[in-house]
Order: structure tokens, then sequence, then C-alpha cells
DNA sequence: TTTAGGG
DNA sequence: CCCTAAA
């Protein structure tokens, strides 16, 4: 039986698929793996992953827009221009001062600081007006950090890029991030705004260690920002998150702490997981790859300091989301939380700001009014279709292993990294510099030609394919095997794009509505000794081998490095599985694992002997715990006890006595 | 391949 | 769950 259909997530029951999130340490091959130093935790978006993502879209903007004395042109920066208000202060003013278009700033960035200007010293990140001084200063004002980071130095990551400068970051959300960075901040009169705007040459930046208590004890959702003389970081519970009420860490108490060469590509290194899963930490990026990596990065403006993603969903994306290049998707626009209500896409031209709005939109009804020429394109991104997906399953295969055949190859597909492509009436839309109204996609127009596709990122091969074998999937091994050669498919995933209108309550579709999970359709271990189904699936295992060769197509580039192992799916055990470990293990003892796994859990193809053991390991653990400490579908404590009884028996079983049944109870 | 442990 | 050193 050959499955050969278009799945259409969104309309079919099959959202985004909540694939299993991968860990920002560059899983890889042993060989690629082992180059990664250290773990990142890359739920804890730390100040300089953003500061990274900053320097990627500064070392961007700065390619792109501060050509040769090129600048003060109509063509490369209208962003830039759009956002310098007139009267340079500085002493090269690559832009021609303009009037600063409030509507190309919203609030959040500026706080309440409008009608600034920027000089040379100063930026907002963003694609916003940043001249080449300060693009120059943000770098090392956000390195700050780090005195010397080599790499960085080296050329390789932010050639060129030194200098200090001003922080200010607000991580308003996991995918709303502000990051301005301040040299000056000048009211449209002149005076500045901020009262003690750092001197960057006399004053040393505010350092922000790299002390890792400085990192993961920041949420997601904390904010930097000035506040007086200080830079402060606030928590932010979602409250009010404005003044200087917070509970406030002065950076500056952060001892500076020099940044290993390690620190630094441990950090790069998750972002580039994030964007580019494939691209090996070791690899030497080009330039232009660095760009293509951060050209798939945007920042996400709100008009409101309170329109912030709660952490909680976040870190359900993140635990759902695919990869991350799939997470990228979510936060910068195809995501269906309603909180992310405003989504710029790569234009920052107020004209031209392209914003889906979602379901909570109506919750930031704080939006005012645009202004007159001011004009947002709203757009709701029903589905997208996955064209090509080629599964190939024996008739007698569950459907619940059917479904999860195509998930994992359409796991296999996300996975891959894609970026964003923009279809207009037809055509392809490649200037990214041009506005949507240049474009002629403007609010009043008909969004019936418009569409969205994801592409295969431009970088490496997608991961090789997940395979998670289940007790009922009988051919797993075969089918698996055969995904596992599918490259991933010409992909051209199709956004289907709806209309203009967004519906207020535009459905919250849980992005997370995994097909029936179907999860513990995994048979008890008793079950599954009955329901002998070992000898079937021997026998069905003949299945004619698919031609995978069109779909070969995907020149392997870079396979070495880019062959990247994804985790396995998280499968917890089920309480009847916990018990028929215990029973294993009262039986056989704890150090054979092999034959434990045989006893009870044969049949259960993805619990291998070392799963079996890392459970005991945990269950032992769990047992000894305060039950209130205990996570997770709780586990009888009659099952608990037997654990810790087994566990001690055996343990002074020094010598394991071999196949002789020795049991201990049972 | 399995075990045994640390991460 | 992952990664590995050892056996």
């Amino acid at each position: 039986m050959v499955f050969h259909n278009r799945l259409d997530y969104g309309s079919s029951g099959y959202q985004v698929p909540p694939m299993p999130r991968v860990p920002s340490s560059a899983r890889g091959k042993r060989s690629a793996r082992k180059k990664v130093e250290g773990k990142v935790e890359d739920k804890q978006m730390c100040a300089f992953d953003l500061l990274a993502t900053v320097a990627g879209e500064l070392l961007l903007e700065r390619e792109n827009t501060l050509l040769p004395h090129k600048v003060g042109g109509t063509s490369s920066l209208p962003i830039a221009k759009a956002a310098i208000k007139k009267g340079h202060v500085g002493d090269e003013k690559p832009f021609k001062p303009e009037v600063f278009d409030q509507g190309s700033c919203n609030e959040s960035t500026l706080g309440s600081e409008k009608q600034v200007r920027y000089d040379s010293q100063e930026c907002s990140l963003s694609q916003r007006a940043m001249g080449k001084d300060a693009r120059e200063s943000i770098i090392s004002c956000k390195m700050g950090g780090f005195d010397t980071p080599k790499k960085a130095r080296n050329g390789r990551f932010f050639p060129g890029l030194k200098g200090s400068c001003k922080l200010e970051v607000g991580i308003k959300t996991p995918v709303q991030a502000d990051l301005k960075i301040v040299g000056h901040v000048i009211n449209g009169n002149g005076s500045e705004i901020l009262e003690d705007p750092m001197d960057v040459d006399s004053k040393p930046p505010a350092l922000i260690s790299s002390d890792s208590s400085f990192e993961v004890s920041i949420p997601r959702n904390v904010s930097f920002s000035k506040c007086g003389n200080e830079i402060r970081v606030d928590g932010d519970d979602d409250e009010n998150s404005s003044g200087c009420t917070h509970p406030r860490v002065n950076i500056s108490a952060f001892r500076p702490q020099r940044i290993e060469d390690r620190r630094i590509r441990k950090l790069l290194s998750s972002k580039f997981w994030k964007v580019a899963p494939t691209t090996s930490k070791d690899e030497e990026l080009s330039s232009a790859e660095m760009k293509a990596i951060y050209r798939n990065r945007k920042l996400c403006y709100t008009r409101q300091r309170t329109q912030r993603c709660s952490f909680k969903r976040r870190k359900l994306f993140e635990r759902r989301s695919v990869s991350a290049s799939n997470l990228d998707i979510y936060n910068e626009g195809v995501s269906m939380s309603p909180r992310l209500d405003c989504i710029k896409m790569e234009t920052s031209d107020p004209h031209a700001s392209l914003s889906a709005a979602t379901g909570a939109s109506s919750s930031t009804s704080g939006q005012k009014p645009y202004e007159s020429g001011d004009y947002h394109v709203k757009l709701s991104i029903k589905s997208f279709k996955v064209p090509e997906l080629f599964i190939e399953i024996p008739e007698n295969a569950t459907v619940g292993s059917l479904k999860r055949t195509v998930m994992e190859a359409v796991t296999a597909v996300l996975g891959g990294g894609l970026r964003v492509g923009v279809v207009h009436q037809g055509k392809k839309v490649r200037d990214d510099n041009k506005t949507l109204l240049q474009a002629g996609i403007s609010h009043n127009n008909k969004m019936d030609n418009l569409g969205f596709t994801l592409e295969p990122n431009s970088t490496p091969t997608p991961p090789p394919l997940l395979c998670t074998e289940d007790p009922n999937h009988i051919i797993t091994g075969n089918v698996t095997e055969q995904l596992k050669r599918i490259p991933a498919p010409p992909p051209t995933l199709e956004l289907l794009l709806a209309a203009s209108e967004v519906t207020p309550q535009a459905p919250q579709t849980s992005a997370l509505n995994c097909p029936e999970s179907d999860h513990d359709s995994v048979h008890s271990p008793t079950d599954a000794s009955s329901a002998d189904k070992t000898a079937d699936s021997k026998a069905l295992v003949p299945v004619l081998p698919m031609k995978v060769e069109p779909l070969a197509v995907v020149p392997p580039r870079k396979s070495k490095n880019t062959e990247l192992v994804q985790r396995r799916i998280r499968r917890p055990f089920s309480v009847s599985e916990v018990e028929a470990l215990v029973q294993a293990v009262e039986k056989l003892g704890t150090g054979r694992w092999r034959d434990v796994k045989l006893r009870a859990f044969d049949n259960a193809k993805h619990r291998t002997y070392v799963d079996l053991k890392d459970k005991w390991k945990t269950l032992v653990h769990t047992a000894r715990i305060s039950p209130q400490q205990r996570r997770g579908e709780p586990v009888p404590q009659e099952l608990l006890d037997r654990v810790l009884s087994a566990h001690a028996y055996w343990s002074q079983q020094q010598a394991k006595p071999p196949p002789a049944e020795a049991c201990l109870l049972v």
C-alpha cells in the first residue's frame, strides 16, 4: 500500500507538526556532536543569543546597505532612511535625514520617546536606522561581555564590527524581541532623551557578563531596559513591565568575565542550530552563509509592551517545534499563537509592513489607528500543504503507525530548515527590499494571489529522519529505512494564504495538535507478550522497496557535516510499562538490561535496553524523592516501593548470577 | 553489543 | 534521552 498524498496541514487535522525538539546543542553524528562543547539551553534566550542575532542582522544590514557611498541613494536602505530623522549630528552621515516616520516604529521599540532622532552612535536594531558607526558600535557593546571575542574578531562572525555603545535589549516575548542599541537618543529638537547616555568612549560599556548565572536566570520574557542611570533587567511576569518598579538587577553587578572562544561558539552555534540545524558548528561559515542564516531571522516588533507571549506558550512551542528552522517559522509568522499578533516581514517600511494578525489581536486593541498612509496588510495563513510525501507501509500496519510514519516523514521535511518565499500573482517576489506596496501588495488589494512558500534552506540537507519504532509499527524498520532515504521532498511546502481579513478569533489552532498522539498505543509489555505480533511483523516485512529515486534529487551537499541525527522523540513510560519493567528487574536484576528488554519489552522497539536502564535509574530516583517532587504521570507508590526493594536487593547481589533465574520476588 | 554512568 | 568508556 503506498500513500502518495498531499498532506494538508491545518485543514486535515494535521497542524504544524509537533516535531520533537531538537536540542540546540547541535546534535549530529558522533563526529559532529563531539565538537559541540557544552550544551546550550535553547530555552534560555539569553542576551547573548539575542545579541548574536543582532550582530547577524547588523552584518546583513551593513553589507546590504552600507555600500560605500551609496547610502544616500534611494536604493538599499529604505528602512534606515525612514527611521532617521532630520538633522544628523554625527560626522559622516550616511543617510539623508528624513522625517522620522512614527508609523515605522512602534512604541515598544522607542518607548515613549517618540520623534526621536538617531545619530551616528545609536541605532535601533531591527532594520532601522543604523549608520555605519552605529553598526560598528553595536557589536562590541553587546559582545561587551567579552573583550575579545576571538571568533568575532577573526572575521568569522562579525568581521569589522567593533566599538562600543549602549545596549538596550527588551526581550518581550520569545518571539517578539526588541533590540535597541542606543548611543544617544535625541529628541526631534535636539535634546537628549536619555538622561545619561553612556559615553561610548569614556565609559566602558555596560558589560553583560557571560556569567552563567546571568544567562540561566533570565527568563525569556525578561527585559533589559535603561532606567535612570543603570541598565536593568526586568523580570517580566506578564504584568506591567514598565517603569522602574521591577526587581532589578544591576548588570554592572555582574562581573565582566572574559568569554572564551568556546563560549561564543556555543552561543553562536546554538543560534545556527536554530536556523540552520544542519550547519556544523565547526564548519567555517562564510560571511555569505552567515548572512543567509541571519537573513532568516527577523525581529518582531510589537506596538505594546504588554503584548507578549506567555512564557508557557513559548515553552510549548519549543517543546513541540521541530527544529530550529521550524521554530523560526513559528516565530516569524506562521505561528498560530494568538499572541503573536504582529509579524513583520522583511521590510521595515511602514507602508509595507506586512503583519499577520492572529487571534489575540483583539487583545491588542491598544494599537492605535494607523496613521494616514500607514496601512497594514493583514493576512491570515490558514494552512499549508506538504506536497509529495511518499509513504509506503504494509496494509496491516496500524493506523497509528501510519500516522506516525507520516509524521516522521513530515518531520524530516520540515526539519530540514526552511525559509519563506513570497509569491504574488503567480510570480515569486524575490526582492526582499521591495516594499509590499511596490510589490503590489497593499491593504486594499485582494490577497487572493498572495501566497507563501516554504522552501528548503539553501543550506544543507535535512536531518535524517527520526526513527521511532513502535510495537505496533510492524514494518517499522523497513519503512523507516525507506524514509530515511527519502531526501527532503523537493519541497515547496505551500502556504495557503487566506485573504486579507483576519478573524479576531482566529483559531488559536493548536499548533500542537498532534495527530492522535497515539501515545501509548505502546503495548504494555504484558499485552505485548500476548499480542504476539512478532511473527507477523517478520512475515510482513517484505515490502516492495519503493522508488525513491525521483525524490533523491537533493544533492547531498556537505553530507559529512550535515548528517545531524535528530533526537528521538520522548516517550514517557506508562504505568504499565513501569510495571513490566519492575517485574522484569525483580526477576532478572539490574545488570541484565538486555534480558530485561527481551523479556518485557521485546515488542517495544522504541525501548532500548539503555532506555530501560535509564528508566530504572529514574524510577529509583523517583522512589526516593517526595511525592511532591515527582513529575509526570504518577507512578503508583506500590510500584515505587517494589523498585526500591528490588534495587536494594540487587545492589547486594554483587555477583549477578547469570541466567540462573535467581529471582527476587515473583 | 552491552553495561554502567555521567550529562 | 544522549554520549561514551569499557568490557
